[in-house]
DNA sequence: TTGTAAGCGTTATCAT
DNA sequence: ATGATAACGCTTACAA
């Protein structure tokens, strides 16, 4: 059986009110008399009690829960935006739920629904798939604040990645190295994520004179096998593309593999560039010149704008977060690799 | 404010019990006339009633959710596993609640210490780190299971990788290859995962005649840029090695990309084995070849015992998971890539 | 087949 | 400075 507030005021020879009050005092202040302070302490830690924070929870309508909804757990973007999200939460005192949709519109709908029914304090929905959808009336009544990084939203405050501009600049890199035929590894899905980069993709291309290209962009579906199908795809076409830009990184490394397989070479046959500077894009070789979004400060602005909405300020709106690209050697250059 | 069990039963003209037992009809079997119900599914539906998980688990002391306790969330390796985990948790209406110690003792406390306040129904500790300290006593009266991947454990059941097994495996390969100087990219750390990676290579090397030599022996911090480092010191070594086991894939990509600044080959200088399988390793070229160990299923097989071990039924306490050799390019025996 | 009432463990309010 | 009490939203004997 488990230890309950009454025991240790029980051994403590106080009432459970006094004992709250000591459990509580560095969020409360309560004027308690030292000795039953000590006395209260000494019970607590004989007995081993922790307090129950679900009958806490349901007390004051808090759970102490950040839920986190990503569209997929194994591209190591995504934990680099939620470790951001959680340094900022923890430092409160809030704790996370990590959940992966798996791009699946079931998953995600279930997932909501589980964090909803467990009072979440927050929700942060990362990424811009199509499968999670939550409106305003779905968390009316819940107390439950909801926050969105890297998709837009015209309900809830969001952080957003300019994707447009990001997209634009890696393909004006390559359009500067003097390519002319630069293709682009695109996922297909509602993802606004992608759409965006792919927008910036084409608005670069138009703006350098170049005619934007169909054929050019293939369906990468957002994994390394699906890069390197891609890669090849672009590779055999009767005219194939000096330079690739993949819509992120797992999809680079996939086509850098397909074009080594080709017997052909990154950069001086094509030249290669990726998006979300995952830690091993240093490490390939060449190394992968890729656009680098600050995931971590991405989830920590999410997390305070979730902060400053709980605590009933008026929070921003809207923030941005800056991206730069990272010149490495795959685009033919720079020669920086780590 | 949140719509509770009594609205419902207010609009539909019913008692709050009869509302329960509408909304847990698929775990409870009671009598409910059809009217009845209805009345009661619609009132739900009309003013969105959703039940309060937290008062819920506060009665039946059951919060429906499992803590993972993971060492790094930045390898892939562990949401490999953790999807295991999920899929089984699931299916059984359990949510998991994701949390990364990152080698951090402090953290990994105030998780296990976060986890226990929540009540949570089951705990999952993956990984050989010290860092994580779990006793039976701290548990005792908290009514939460507890299951241990890839570490030893005497009081909780484990499910284990053959590590030594997989560690001789590997650097058998490589000696069976030619190699008389192997090396070991270790990390240091009380973790025993690697530990044990560490104790096959030494046992394949002295079962093969070859000396254990320590200098061959390095650091490499379970990161990519930690071996790096260790690849170049490696194959700075007067007499280098003609071959290296890294006793992860980050380490191994790492050290290929050290190898390949200095200018030399992969496999034909310098074997490379690494150890994990995570997505990238079929898609480096050379393709990794490395030991995979069913992550998923890891994480699968431990969830299955804690559902056991919360069903009151015995468990087992033991399970081991397989590994196998995938052979691709980088240790010079094999072709396959993907 | 349905309703009443007690209680899960905590904290806020009001007394003292 | 401390204690008694009510309440949070739910489920489950027990009663009807």
């Amino acid at each position: 059986m488990a230890i309950t507030i009454h025991d240790v005021a029980r051994v403590a020879g106080v009432s459970p009110s006094t004992v709250s009050r000591v459990v509580n005092s560095s969020t409360v202040a309560y004027p308690i008399r030292p000795g039953t302070r000590d006395r209260v302490l000494e019970a607590i830690d004989t007995l081993g009690y922790r307090p129950n924070d679900l009958a806490r929870g349901l007390l004051l309508k808090k759970s102490g829960l950040i839920g986190i909804l990503v569209p997929d757990i194994s591209n190591p973007y995504y934990p680099e935006v939620s470790r951001g999200i959680e340094d900022v939460a923890n430092g409160r005192g809030y704790k996370v739920m990590f959940c992966s949709t798996d791009r699946d519109r079931d998953k995600a709908t279930s997932y909501i629904d589980a964090l909803l029914l467990k009072r979440v304090d927050g929700i942060v929905l990362v990424g811009g798939g199509d499968e999670v959808e939550l409106s305003k009336e779905t968390v009316a009544g819940y107390d439950t604040q909801v926050v969105c990084i890297g998709r837009p939203s015209a309900t809830f405050p969001t952080v957003r990645v300019d994707n447009v501009g990001a997209g634009r600049m890696a393909t004006e890199h390559l359009l500067g190295l003097g390519h002319r035929r630069v293709a682009f590894v695109s996922a297909l899905s509602e993802s606004t994520t992608v759409n965006e980069r792919q927008r910036g993709y084409r608005e670069a291309l138009e703006a350098g004179g170049t005619a934007f290209e169909p054929d050019l962009v293939v369906d990468g579906g957002f994994t390394e096998a699906g890069g390197y199908a891609a890669g090849k795809a672009l590779m055999s076409l009767s005219e194939p593309p000096t330079a690739i830009f993949a819509a992120n990184d797992r999809m680079a490394v996939g086509a850098m593999a397909a074009i080594k397989d080709l017997g052909l070479r990154v950069p001086t046959d094509v030249a290669l560039v990726g998006f979300d500077d995952v830690p091993v894009a240093s490490y390939l070789r060449p190394a992968l010149t890729t656009v680098s979004v600050s995931s971590r400060e991405l989830g920590a602005q999410a997390m305070k704008i979730l902060l400053d909405q709980m605590d009933g300020q008026s929070a921003r709106r809207r923030v941005r977060v800056d991206t730069r690209l990272v010149i490495r050697q795959s685009c033919g250059a720079g020669t920086e690799s780590t």
